[in-house]
DNA sequence: TTACAAATACCCCTGGATGGGTATTTTAAA
DNA sequence: TTTAAAATACCCATCCAGGGGTATTTGTAA
């Protein structure tokens, strides 16, 4: 039987332990690894043959987007199957763009991943509520830079305008300019209403 | 032999799914009921018998603390094992004070949980890493009260004092005085430093 | 090489947030 | 019933955020 090796990664290893008892009711899985972190996975990738890789979005290190960018050009044949907590709207783009496989939410059952497995593992993809609004959102979804991001991060941590300028070496100016744009790229009016979106979209 | 009657309750299917494998490998652990929310679990017990429920501590309509509080209140007779993504030094008071008998992080290991559940059955109790800041942080944490809590899921709604204000039909100015009562006893800055710890420790 | 996005920087103004007080009433606990 | 905590309300001041502009430089993709 043609067996599917399957890479875990999530950052509470609780969660890790119910997947891989979940996937172990298939015969045809076999969970041949698990990592708390996105350099974990591209560790474990380097020394070990892996079909599909199943990644939490919020992880420390290295989150899950940017982990699965790296596989995608690196190892392009492994499948990526994302699994998040919230429909996120904002790496919707993203995730196409990068040619993620499957995506869904933990929302679901252990039957549905099984599921989504079996499908990239025959070349099909599997999307869960994401292609909802990659049409109907996708157009007012501005995309943020690295730089408004890195600003993002900076007010997570209750940073002022002035103290972020200092920081980066840059214009206070320049920064209420970053601020005003990433306001109104999301449609949102206060720092706190986008720390709350940072944070639920894996921003932060 | 005599069997433990669980219940689970975490807002994530997936999650629900996993646990319940977890458990399913002792012959002594039945899981007899599963809840996506606070509300759901008091409708269970209401019609059921369980020894143990197992509570996530972030779920939508009523969190885990809230549903805690009810469940010792009316069935004093029931363990309760809170479940939670960080070391929520917020609530460490209130779940001592509450007389929940366990708690641990989802970054453990499902045997960790079995071990705890098995611990409560027999009348101890396992908590896992919270009593050491309970010790060394509950003087300098003051517990927000019921008002303040209220006014900070506000703010993460992006809301204004004013708004507030208006919304609970009090002055601004009591909103401002919570406000800066709040950042006090948190020994924060900026609404930004709020919502961010908010989010962190399942206040929001 | 031309066009466009990103990053940079500055101007204006208004309103809200922060931090320092003080003080009353209400509620709950000892 | 006395005491303490919580919720209420107001004063002051300063600083920062938010929203409206405009403009230059830099890098990159068509």
């Amino acid at each position: 039987m043609k067996t599917t090796d399957i890479l875990i990664a999530d950052d509470h290893q609780i969660v890790i332990d119910g997947l891989k008892l979940v996937l172990s009711s298939r015969e045809d899985f076999n969970v041949v690894g698990e990592a708390s972190n996105g350099l974990e996975v591209l560790d474990f990738l380097a020394k070990n043959k892996v079909d599909v890789v199943v990644l939490d979005i919020n992880m420390p290190e290295m989150d899950g987007i940017k982990c699965a960018k790296k596989i995608k050009s690196s190892y392009p044949d492994i499948k990526v199957i994302i699994l998040t907590m919230y429909a996120q709207k904002s790496f919707v783009e993203e995730i196409l763009k990068i040619g993620i496989d499957g995506c869904l939410l933990k929302n679901n059952t252990g039957k549905e991943l099984s599921d989504a497995i079996a499908r990239v593992t025959s070349g099909k993809s599997y999307y869960d509520q994401i292609q909802n609004f990659s049409k109907e959102e996708s157009k007012q979804n501005y995309s943020l830079s690295d730089r408004e991001l890195e600003i993002i991060r900076k007010l997570g941590d209750g940073m002022t305008s002035s103290q972020i300028a200092n920081e980066l070496y840059i214009s206070e100016h320049t920064v209420k300019t970053h601020r005003k744009n990433i306001l109104r790229k999301l449609d949102l009016h206060s720092s706190s209403e986008l720390i709350q979106y940072a944070l639920n979209n894996g921003i932060i």
